[in-house]
DNA sequence: ACATTAATTAGGAATTATTACTAGTTAATA
DNA sequence: TATTAACTAGTAATAATTCCTAATTAATGT
């Protein structure tokens, strides 16, 4: 893989916030830095930056989201702010257990509770 | 809400199967039985039951899947065969723990765990 | 430093899943 | 049976994402 200024900089972008952004907004922030970048390029290099497992992507509704933190965590999500919280709920005997109990071979736990958050509940 | 035949018809079609099927696959069957159906209807009921608690939505990747089981459940997805298999891992511990430790009020938790059936384990 | 070349990009077209729109149809009711 | 508001078919529109192609650029050898 050659280096790109391109994917150097997105990747930058999704580093830079806790935010779990969308392409959309990964490509606004780029573009802060590298006007003329096109929104496939965008695509693209988060694409890879994903197969390279140096980024992760979350599957939020129907609309990707991407995240740096490529540890295993599952994800808060408040109705009200739509923010994603990060948080860790999964243990290594949950796993064990699906494994015993399905005869299911496991790679990874997607969790996300949906409600409201401690801002947002009165 | 006035009587629809095609409604009826697609929540017989989604009722009649544990596939978790798509819109797209629910258009198809329903076709079976009233041809000059379209898809937007589908569409549009599939929603309307959603929203009457009729059947449920899952989320998967980025595309829909209906389920007439509208209790609170998991699933298991195996990457060979792509097959949605249901389970119940959540128990209401676990809920009163995001609660209690994260302030969080949960309204539902989904849970998807991303693996290899019993079937294509080699 | 310069030429070669294969990876990468910008820009736009294409695709996929889904929703919106509208004139015509139909279930419910009086 | 006439009225009417909800519903449908068919199609256009939208949103997220991928694909395509000529031009650009990073890496390598000379």
């Amino acid at each position: 893989m050659r280096y790109s200024h391109q994917r150097e900089t997105i990747k930058k972008v999704v580093y830079g916030t806790d935010s779990h952004p969308t392409a959309e907004w990964v490509f606004r922030k780029t573009k802060n830095v590298i006007p003329k970048i096109s929104l496939g390029t965008v695509y693209r290099n988060l694409k890879l930056l994903a197969e390279m497992g140096q980024i992760s992507v979350i599957n939020d509704d129907n609309i990707a989201r991407y995240d740096w933190n490529t540890n295993s965590h599952n994800h808060l999500k408040c109705k009200q702010c739509d923010s994603l919280i990060d948080v860790q709920l999964v243990n290594d005997s949950l796993i064990s257990k699906i494994k015993k109990q399905f005869k299911f071979d496991v790679d990874d736990v997607e969790i996300t509770i949906i409600g409201t958050c401690s801002k947002h509940i009165k």
